[in-house]
RNA sequence: GCACCGAUGGCGAAGUGGCUAACGCGCUGGUCUGCAAAACCAGUAUUCAUGGGUUCAAAUCCCAUUCGGUGCUCCA
């Protein structure tokens, strides 16, 4: 099936496919390593993984890039102030970065590239501008992108800058740059601060210059997609696309993907509005990862996502009525045969979800497939219609949901406790809620022990003392279901 | 200020010219259960921010207004 996707360069939807024999080519904007990623950065890292994921589905094979943003003007400032060096201070918001997203079951991409690693590379990039008259140095020693000699400039973000003249507004001189929309290629240092030494002089690399050079060294000069937030658009992407096009005269990505911001409550996420939230903060107030993942790629990437606590609930809710289901389906007893009209239903189904994914990465759509069959497949077990043949084809369907959607099968516990642990080692343990504490001070053998002793109240009909104990338990975040299979119990 | 995007039930949200406006959560009633939970069934927007227009036909197209978001500066 093929891939239908919009493209901002182009302003249209068009399809995706890699080169014949090739890997599909992403390279995706990354993190600063700077401090502990919030939702919104993770809305627009989930997103690139379902398209990475269904991709997958499909049988298209990735080459995935991303860059991890390890020396900035933030990494300098806070490193400084913190009193290490840069190198010691980012690595620990890499790792907690990686955790953040095996947490939030985000695939790794192929390639992993730190920009402090990669300064060779820019030096050359840069010194092959320079060759055009295209980059030039400055007296403080910095070097800039000189954006006259790119007449396309402005074109992804439809900027048009030939009306602008320089002078008259903008005061040039700041940095005896040409011109005030030239950006910084290479950066002087500062007296004091963490550089380099290269055939450019002394400093570091300009912020957009990372992304050109460790893009092409590993998936060449032209190649498919570029992926990042909407905020990257420019200038960041424009500046990438500016210096690249130039250095290579080749198209350098052909088709660019970029993830709406959300709003939090109805309103922009910041620290001001208080409505700022990490990962970690969530799972500490109780919330599960695969209830955060599924709020955060259930609206379409292009579409404005409103993350609400009443929201996070649903979610939590809609995830367990997926597993539930999964776990019905594993445990019927069906009759041999094949129900010819629940088959078809399946089929439909199946259809339905993929062809919403194909179709812009509706993921809206994809899920309202799946939950329709969700409800038709329970009607089937009530009813005694469900027949041994639908069984896997019905759990074939989950398992495709499930390679895009991520949230079927159960991590959270493993998650939530990594949460607590960490929360315990940075003395913010306050922070957890009262329900999430209780759980972790309950042992899996500890509750199968309890729920034995209900299980031998209610034998003797003694509801009351069985009853305390569920409320017990409830209390500490653990819900009982009996069925006539046997008790079972989840986390709330 | 200029440019661009959006507004659909109690909440989130799909649908972008034509069948009864998806889906999830919630709520109400029923079935099941010792009681619950889970699951199922039924109900829950005569209507898509507001006003006007185009059309045989509009949530979907056009204009205006209001509100929210983004970019123009660091930001996923």
């Amino acid at each position: 099936m093929t891939i239908q996707l919009f493209n901002t360069l182009s302003n249209t939807v068009e399809p995706l496919a890699p080169a014949a024999g090739q890997p599909l080519r992403i390279y995706a904007c990354g993190p600063t390593v700077y401090d502990y990623g919030h939702i919104g950065n993770f809305r627009t890292f989930l997103q690139v993984d379902v398209l990475r994921r269904f991709l997958e589905l499909e049988g298209v094979p990735v080459r995935h890039v991303m860059n991890i943003t390890d020396v900035d003007d933030k990494i300098i400032r806070n490193a400084a102030a913190a009193g290490v060096p840069i190198g010691e201070y980012t690595p620990r918001y890499e790792k907690a970065f990686f955790e953040d997203l095996d947490a939030l079951q985000v695939e790794h991409p192929e390639i992993i590239a730190r920009a402090t690693e990669h300064i060779p590379e820019m030096v050359e990039l840069i010194e092959r501008l320079a060759a055009q008259d295209l980059a030039y140095k400055t007296e403080d020693g910095s070097w800039y992108f000189r954006i006259a000699g790119f007449p396309a400039y402005g074109k992804l973000s439809k900027k048009d800058f030939s009306g602008i003249t320089d002078g008259a507004r903008v005061d040039v001189d700041e940095y005896d740059k040409d011109s005030a929309r030239d950006f910084a290629l290479w950066k002087a240092p500062r007296p004091g601060e963490y550089h380099w030494q290269t055939a450019l002089g002394p400093g570091r690399p300009g912020w957009h210059i990372e992304c050109s050079a460790m893009a092409m060294k590993y998936l060449g000069e032209s190649f498919d997609l570029h992926a990042g937030g909407e905020d990257l658009m420019f200038p960041h992407h424009e500046n990438e696309i500016a210096q690249s096009e130039c250095a290579t005269h080749k198209t350098f990505a052909r088709h660019w993907f970029h993830v709406r911001f959300l709003l939090v409550e109805g309103r922009k996420m910041s620290k001001s509005e208080g409505n700022f939230y990490t990962l970690r903060d969530l799972l500490l107030k109780g919330y599960k990862a695969s209830a955060i993942r599924f709020l955060l790629i259930s609206v379409p990437y292009r579409q404005q996502l409103n993350f609400t606590f009443e929201g996070l609930a649903a979610e939590t809710g809609a995830v367990e009525r997926l597993r539930t289901f999964h776990q019905r389906l594993r445990d019927v007893k069906a009759a041999p045969g094949l129900n010819a009209a629940l088959a078809a239903e399946t089929d439909r189904a199946s259809q339905s979800f993929h062809a919403a994914l194909a179709n812009d990465l509706n993921t809206a759509e994809a899920r309202a497939a799946v939950f329709e069959l969700v409800r038709a497949g329970n009607a089937a077990i009530d009813s005694g219609a469900i027949a041994a043949e639908n069984v896997p084809l019905i759990q074939k369907l989950l398992a495709d949901f499930d390679k895009v959607f991520a949230v079927i099968e159960d991590h959270d516990a493993e998650f939530t406790r990594f949460a607590l642990d960490w929360a315990e080692r940075e003395g913010r343990l306050a922070e957890a809620a009262p329900e999430v504490l209780a759980q972790r001070s309950l042992s899996d053998a500890q509750i199968d022990a309890l729920i034995e002793e209900r299980n031998q109240a209610r034998k003797s009909r003694n509801f009351a003392r069985g009853d305390a104990i569920r409320k017990e338990l409830a209390d500490k975040g653990i819900l009982i279901e009996d069925s006539k299979d046997g008790v079972r119990w989840k986390r709330k």
